[in-house]
This record gives C-alpha cells, sequence and structure tokens, in this order.
DNA sequence: CTGAAAGCGCTTACAG
DNA sequence: CTGAAAGCGCTTACAG
C-alpha cells in the first residue's frame, strides 16, 4: 500500500501534470525542445512529488556515466588529499561525481579496476599506484579514458600529467652546488615509481656533471621511512653537506632525525623536499622544497577527461608541468 | 560495425555458451541456483568475450546500489585521510563502493544531497559537515540510511557515532589538574561542531568543579587557526599552566607559536590535543592527545549501515565509542 | 512541440 | 535447473 514504493518517477509526474512520460524526460534532458507551458507544469508536478531522474536508468540508455573513479594509495601523503579535493571540486562544477578507489598495493588491483568498469566510468584517474599492462587492455577496449596522475610509463601508452620532475632535480641539484653542498645524499621513494626515478636522474646526472660525489638510500615515501633512513645515515657518522629526499613527508622525518640528533640545519647540513604540502610551510620545518603546481595539473586531466568522454579518441602524452623552487629555511 | 559496440552483454555471452540470458544472469547473481554445467558453460563465455554484469542494470532492477555516499569536509585535517581510508577498505571488503562527495561549505549544501539522491546511493556518511534538517527528509523519505561520523545533533534525530567526546575531555581537565596546571586555556574548533562544544563543556565544566580557572578562543580546527590563536595569547603575555586544543592540527599549530616565542613545553605551559593523528606521535611534536578509536568508529557505522541496508528501520541513536588518554611529552 | 513505443542490460516470478 | 517474458526508469528516433 505505497509503504514499500518510495521512489517517484517520471510516470508519476507525468500523470499529476497530465503531459506524457517523454516529456517529463524532456525537461530534464538538456537540449531537448519542450514548450514553456509543458516545462512549468512539469516543474510543479516534479516538485510537489520530489521528483528526481535516477541516474541509473539515464546510464543504461545512454550508456555514459557522470562518475569518475579516482585510484590513491598514498592517502597518508598530505599531498594525495589536496589532490582528491581539487578533483572533487573541479568534477563537481562539471557535474561528475568521483568514485573513490583506495588500494593498499603497490600494485593496482584487478578487483579495483573490477569495481570502474562495472560501474562503468566515464574516466578515470590513477595516483600513485602502478599499473600492469594487462589492466590496461580493458579500459582501453572499453573506451575509457584514463590519466596517470603524478605517475607515468615510459612508452607513451597512456596519457599521464606530472610536474617536470627530471627538470626540476637537476634545477635542486645546481641550487645545492650553488650553496656550496660538497657531497650530497638522495633518499628515494619507492624505487618503482617513476616520480623516484626521474627526481634520481635529474637530481644525480647534474651532480655527475659537476664532479659532486653522492650516495643514494632507498626509502618509501612514508615519514616513518625518512625518519629511519636519517637515523641510518647519521649512525655512519658521516652526515653530508646536503638532502634531497624525493618527497616532502620524507623530508620532514629527515630534518626531525636530524634534529633529535642535534645536528644543526642549514649550517651542518641542507635539506630539500618535493611536493610543497602545507606542513613545508609551517614555522617548524620551513623545509626548501619543490611546488608541485597541483591546480595545472589537476587543470590538465579535467580537461584531457573532458575532451575524451566528450569524443574519444585514444589520444597518449606525457605531459609535465612545470613547479618552481620554494627556498626556506632548512638550506 | 562492430566499432561502435563495445560493451559485452549477458545476452552476447548467453548466445556463445548456448544458454539463455537468464541463465548467465543466474550465474553472477548469488543465491541462484545454476547447474555446474551451465555455470561453466558461462563462465567460459564470459571469460573469452571479457563480460561484465552492468551495475547500473543491476541498480536498477533491484532499486538498490552498492554504492555509499562519504561526505567529507575537513580532508585537510589528517584525521579525515584517515577515516576515508578506513571507510573505503571496510566497505570494499563487503562488495561497496564510496562515492565521495567534498563539500567546502560549513553547511552540507542541497546540491551534495541530490548527487547522492540521484545515485540512489545504499547509505551515506556525514563526517564533518553539519546537516540543515530540510535536508534529512530526503533521506528519510527515500529510506536511505545516514550516520552522522565525529559529529552528532542533539536530538536523537539521526544515527551518531562519535568519540566519548565529554567523557574524554573532563579526564583531561583532571589529568592537567593532577599536573598541577593552576590556570588553562580551552582552544576551541568551529564553534558549531558538537565535537568543539562536548569537549568545551566536558573541560570546563570539571574545572569549574575544582575551581581552576581558564579562558575560552574560539577558532577553527586548523593548523593556521591554533597558531594564530597562540600567537594572540602569547602577545597578551599572559601564559597558562596549560592549553586543551579541540583538535590536534591546531594543537601542533599551538606548539609551534609556543616555541617560536622560546616559550619550553611541558615546563612553562602543557599542551594537550584530540585525535591522535599521526603527526602526534612524531619526535618533533611528541603531543599528548586522546586518541579517537577511529577503526571502533568505522565498525559501529558500518555494521549499522549494513544492517539498515539489509532492512531499513530508521533506528536513531548517538552511539559513543571510548578512545584512550596518551601521555607524551607536552605535558 | 508532443506522445506512443522501442530498447538500454539486467533480475525475477512463472512455467515446465 | 532452465527459458521466455515482463519490467526497472529512463532516452530517443519516429510520426504527427
Amino acid at each position: 500500500m505505497g509503504v514499500l514504493k518510495y521512489y517517484v518517477t517520471a510516470k508519476d509526474v507525468a500523470k499529476l501534470a497530465g503531459v506524457s512520460q517523454s516529456s517529463v524526460s524532456r525537461v530534464y534532458f538538456k537540449g531537448a525542445s519542450v514548450s514553456k507551458k509543458t516545462r512549468e507544469k512539469v516543474l510543479a508536478a516534479a516538485k510537489e512529488l520530489g521528483y528526481r531522474p535516477n541516474e541509473f536508468a539515464r546510464s543504461l540508455i545512454t550508456n555514459r556515466t557522470k562518475i569518475i573513479g579516482l585510484v590513491m594509495k598514498g592517502i597518508q601523503n598530505p599531498f594525495y588529499p589536496q589532490v582528491l579535493k581539487q578533483f572533487t571540486t573541479s568534477f563537481k562544477e562539471l557535474g561528475y561525481s568521483i568514485l573513490f578507489v583506495y588500494t593498499n598495493n603497490d600494485e593496482i588491483q584487478k578487483e579495483d579496476i573490477e569495481i570502474l568498469l562495472n560501474y562503468n566510468v566515464a574516466g578515470v584517474i590513477i595516483t600513485d599506484a602502478s599499473l600492469s599492462l594487462n589492466v590496461t587492455e580493458d579500459f582501453k577496449k572499453n573506451r575509457i579514458p584514463l590519466v596517470l596522475f603524478n605517475r607515468k610509463i615510459d612508452n607513451e601508452q597512456f596519457y599521464s600529467v606530472c610536474c617536470n620532475n627530471l627538470n626540476a632535480s637537476g634545477k635542486i641539484a645546481e641550487y645545492l652546488i650553488e650553496q656550496g653542498c660538497s657531497d650530497l645524499v638522495y633518499i628515494s621513494g619507492n624505487e618503482n615509481t617513476s616520480t623516484s626515478k626521474e627526481r634520481e636522474i635529474g637530481f644525480t646526472s647534474i651532480l655527475e656533471k659537476n664532479n659532486v660525489p653522492y650516495k643514494k638510500y632507498t626509502s618509501d615515501y612514508t615519514y616513518e621511512g625518512g625518519y629511519k633512513m636519517a637515523q641510518k645515515i647519521i649512525a655512519q657518522r658521516k652526515i653530508p653537506a646536503g638532502f634531497f629526499v624525493a618527497n616532502d613527508i620524507m623530508a620532514l622525518g629527515v630534518v626531525d632525525a636530524l634534529r633529535e640528533n642535534s645536528i644543526v640545519i642549514p649550517t651542518e647540513t641542507k635539506v630539500v623536499g618535493f611536493d610543497n604540502i602545507d606542513m613545508a610551510s609551517w614555522p617548524t620545518y620551513n623545509l626548501t622544497t619543490w611546488e608541485q603546481p597541483i591546480t595545472k595539473m589537476v587543470g590538465q586531466t579535467v580537461n584531457y577527461l573532458m575532451a575524451e568522454i566528450v569524443e574519444f579518441s585514444g589520444y597518449t602524452e606525457n605531459v609535465e608541468v612545470n613547479g618552481a623552487l620554494i627556498v626556506r629555511k632548512t638550506t
């Protein structure tokens, strides 16, 4: 007796408004032509009944959704909540919603991809999780545009949006050399990530060109990782003149470890991070770092996805957006 | 010419497997009975074609989705990414996905709610955004279960899951008094939030009972807010014996401001936060705080939602989960 | 501009 | 256990 039926449909509205169900549909479908009179009748009836078009029925028939899949792993790193916020805001303006997929594993799992495929998402953004190639196929086959954000794969099989990691790290090397550093340390993030690799190559190639000795240590893009690695380096009693740490959150760990051992920054050693997360500017840290232009990177990603959603081309490119060195008090 | 048709349907699988479309459907619908032989034929054909059931068609007919709407505002506060992570993980295990809604405004907007309603989400979690009552109606009318997470509204109109804020803050007051604090300061978060109000009442009522003088300052649950408020208090040159700051991220701002003014913690003053975010345990801060039992709070929320999804009752309650005082080096 | 009708890809009684 | 058929709530040619 109406108890179970609580979903108002276009048919209900049509009945009340005294028009056909098609007309109701047209009122809610932009681009369709409806007379002013019909529109008013429909909207009045819809308001009275509390009607809202069912997105699922829409998607079923148009074979397109207004959902963007966003895959993320390092949500513990403040860089990514910032990214999530900006994507959500940008897509909301365009009428798209975010299906958030958190992946625990380094490599994105088949099951995570299947979720996105089952929901027939309009587009996919993968941030800091790596993607195996067999997974690609599914997206390509289903003509779902995909962007790797802050990650890339060497061959141009995917559209990717990154900061100019290679160039940036070179600039950081030059800057540290200018500051008089005669030996340096690079602390990497997870070694299988493109960002860590590129930052390493960009940094060390300039050092080699200038005959500045360096050592590389492998860490994992977490605060604890940076902290522990620095403790280990300190224990060896050979403090380098400067550290380039592959991201800010690790760099904060390095700074804390140095301080705990009463090694004065920036006189005894210097530290440079990467990302420019909020905390880098906190007075306690005042970390010199490279600013990742999140807004531009997000804009680039959104524009590409929207274009591909309108008309799928499968076009790929590795896009680089320029960041900037932010000098603070750790150098 | 097959170019445009790239979506594999149950019908395609049925044809290849030589069974009816209903049988294909049954293979993917748990609980339906299919012979082993049919199942194998179907799965083989499905694999060959790359078939996946369309969630939208499913949802349309079952009138239920496997999507949970999660509304969040303070994603800049590390407490919330942690919460997001745990919700995503828990729901993934249950086969549910997260539609992430970021809301900029203090009060959750009508448009945010409409997104959730249009997608006919199975349940909704609202974290740190407040909810006006006219919005409630829509959820109730559509029988969509709702949980306020880390927020509550006085009358029991919603199911809410919080930490035992009142009791916790009382315990913090007692602890600071035991530590010999003779005058205290409470720095609030956004004043219209239940958490900030409860923490204030819990804290100050114990102080009053013990005749300990205190002052209250209003801030906004951000690092900058805590930092600036502390600078202001310091400028008045009356440093209290201790601070209770309504959340950790503000407390870190307070600690930084005190340090910048060479006020030694914990000898000259003490600081207690609330949440126990990762950073509270970092050696630089070592913040004494109240641990919010996120895992339990998430578990409670998930259990309620799942029960209401299975059979909607509309039952509401303000659930409190006990946290614990974590004593570190700021007291 | 409008209505009747087909159909999107599924689930689910209903027979057999 | 299996198939034919109805129907979920929409969009969209097709006539008028």
